[in-house]
DNA sequence: GTTATGCTTGACGTTAACGTAAAGGGAATA
DNA sequence: TATTCCCTTTACGTTAACGTCAAGCATAAC
């Protein structure tokens, strides 16, 4: 595939060394990226497109936990094919949700049941597209069976 | 989502009725897009990119079923995510597969396994998602209970 | 001090996957 | 015969999701 289907591949942690106050970690934009194996440029874009709104110090960007873990699920959105469009509609409702008033919380579980019918085709296809590569494997294996004694 | 995540919509059978011979079905590039609720530009596009050829009389383009079934791997691929040029690898190795040579074949085992890796991928993927899905809305209903009686 | 590193904000470029409009052919139907 | 469909090619336009400079600031290292 074209885009990165990583997880999170743990950088060093630079801080919070054992027997230490679990001091709140954070991020500089480029340990974000390099964890994720993404840019910067793209980690400022999700920024612009609302996905993201770190601290800042000053110019600097600091993201914190809850920032990596937003990364995260966006990242694993788009894998599933998300637009991003689709990923902020979600996680704006969501961050309106305590306190959001009766509206929002029926549309978000509107959204949710749309995602959910969306993962259950997705599943489908998945298992539709796993037969066929069963089955040209096995096509594949039994030529070269007649090819290579 | 913006893609349509459909299957694929039989539309009526113009020819082939009950008793008669079940003779070679074809369909024209309007039939075939409505099946698939995609457009001619569409399909038109995917030939110019190598996944389909289609048999022509005179200037039209006629259809058979073999590129139906084309067609609908296709878009399943798209579903997945996958773009035109990795469909298309696959394809034209697929099609190359009877009489194809040695080195061919252990490539599209090679590439099987790619994908099939990717599938795993995704069906992770898939699980997060389902739980978080789950996760939310069990806090959502939460927030609603103590507003709605 | 200056060199290097890593960040910042523009701003224009790029790619995939089509959309859309123009201009025309051919067959069937009114 | 004229109109209506459906098809054809050509060609330029569009959108999403970044990539790729450029120019400049700030702090850490030498």
């Amino acid at each position: 595939m074209s885009k990165p289907s990583q997880t999170e591949s743990q950088a060093t942690p630079a801080n919070g060394a054992a027997g230490t106050v679990k001091r709140k970690r954070t991020f500089a934009i480029g340990e974000l990226a390099e964890m994720f194996e993404v840019t910067p440029r793209t980690i400022r874009f999700y920024e612009q497109e609302g996905l993201l709104s770190p601290e800042r110090q000053g110019q600097r960007r600091i993201y914190h936990d809850k920032d990596r873990v937003r990364l995260k699920l966006t990242l694993r959105g788009k894998r599933l094919g998300f637009t991003l469009a689709e990923i902020r509609e979600v996680v704006e409702l969501y961050d309106a949700m305590p306190g959001g008033n009766t509206r929002q919380l029926h549309r978000m579980l509107e959204i949710l049941a749309e995602k959910r019918a969306d993962m259950e085709q997705r599943l489908e296809d998945i298992r539709l597209m796993q037969h066929e590569l069963d089955d040209v494997e096995t096509r594949c294996r039994a030529v070269l069976e007649r090819l290579e004694p």
